[in-house]
DNA sequence: AAGCCGGGGTC
DNA sequence: GACCCAGGCTT
């Protein structure tokens, strides 16, 4: 006797084509904005995408415009989304698009894979979705599906399991390409959905009835966590340089934490301050107020401002070794700016002190 | 293989 | 607070 239930494929398409999400903003047949998507969606929920996503298409509605931006513009409409790395390769992408394939962007994964910034499950989901390419996605919703439905052990960021999870997704892709949009929306769909990671609705699952880990019990336990480790903590005073109603800001190093975008001037310790500013900006300063200190939560860090009000006594117009330019908090707030240097700024307008009459 | 790179949603 | 999110790149 033959087995009834329909392929993998099948009953995920079908699921999402009756179930499935149809009305986000990228889902078009336009790869410059299901590529744009993909990179804004890298670590990060689609809600938090979405309104950032609305912004950049409406100033940049083609690869072409994206290109001949500056890139300051492309991370002041990036700041807040975290990873910058993500809008500088992004830039650099949309230039390599218009200069190597004569502006119209790649039809292949592979030729997509050369892009920076798009990796195989990236290119994968952009070939699937626009041009029907048979070939897996392996994000954290898929790792998350199968990991359950094929009872993986095992911490899916370690290579030998990732290499077990390729494997297994290209094993259970559709035969025919005009099923591998729904297949790939229903993959993300069904992890951002009824698969979630705590209490996953699995009475309502297409999978359900050859799921391991709905059959043995385990959907608590799998995917398997990441194993955790201590995360440092590290200190810095950010400084308010202020004079004549305007604030110092210095370009950060286009490689490292907030790379390429306007963030304060920082010192090691409060003693460092003032050989710093003459140093460093050419300023001799007197000090303000030390504003409460307030904590910034990275991944693999946690950080410990202490924001520090300097005022300008005198100018030395000394060459600056770094990039510096003085704002008006208007404009300030309006380029690309790191999220607690934003919270900073936007706490000393309630102050009135640093932008305040004495401006 | 492990580290680096943000910010926020969710429980 | 812990954990994770439509990951990719560097070392």
């Amino acid at each position: 006797m033959t087995n009834p239930l329909p392929a993998f494929a099948d009953r995920l398409t079908r699921w999402q084509r009756a179930h499935g999400r149809h009305d986000l903003p990228w889902q078009t047949d336009d790869p410059y904005r299901v590529w744009l998507s993909e990179i804004m969606l890298q670590q990060t929920q689609v809600a938090t995408v979405i309104p950032y996503y609305q912004r950049f298409t409406t100033s940049f509605p083609t690869v072409a415009d994206l290109a001949a931006a500056p890139l300051d513009a492309v991370l002041a409409h990036w700041a807040g989304l975290g990873y910058y790395t993500r809008a500088r390769n992004l830039h650099k992408a949309a230039q390599a698009v218009v200069r190597d394939f004569g502006g119209a962007f790649p039809r292949t994964a592979a030729q997509m894979a050369t892009l920076p910034g798009i990796g195989r499950s990236t290119a994968a989901a952009i070939a699937g979705f626009c041009f029907g390419e048979l070939t897996p996605i392996l994000d954290g919703n898929v790792k998350r599906v199968l990991t359950r439905w094929a009872g993986v052990d095992g911490f899916p960021g370690e290579k030998k399991i990732e290499n077990q999870l390729w494997t297994l997704a290209e094993a259970l892709l559709p035969r025919s390409s005009s099923d591998m949009p729904a297949f790939t929306q229903g993959m993300m769909d069904l992890g951002a959905s009824l698969c979630s990671r705590s209490k996953p609705q699995c009475a309502a699952c297409p999978l359900r009835a050859d799921c391991r880990a709905h059959i043995e019990g385990r959907t608590a336990e799998l995917p398997t966590r990441k194993p955790k480790k201590a995360v440092p903590e590290r200190s810095t005073v950010m400084l308010l340089i202020k004079h004549e109603g305007r604030i110092l800001l210095e370009k950060r190093p286009p490689s490292g934490i907030w790379g390429g975008l306007w963030s304060l001037p920082e010192a090691d310790s409060p003693t460092a301050i003032a050989t710093l500013c003459r140093a460093r900006f050419g300023l001799e300063v007197e000090s303000g107020d030390t504003l409460p200190t307030l904590l910034h939560v990275f991944t693999h860090f946690r950080l410990s401002i202490t924001p520090q009000v300097l005022r300008v006594s005198a100018s030395l117009n000394q060459v600056h070794e770094t990039e510096t330019q003085w704002f008006q908090r208007s404009e300030a707030l309006k380029a690309g700016i790191p999220t607690p240097v934003r919270k900073l700024l936007q706490m000393k307008v309630k102050q009135a002190d640093l932008f305040g009459a004495a401006s």
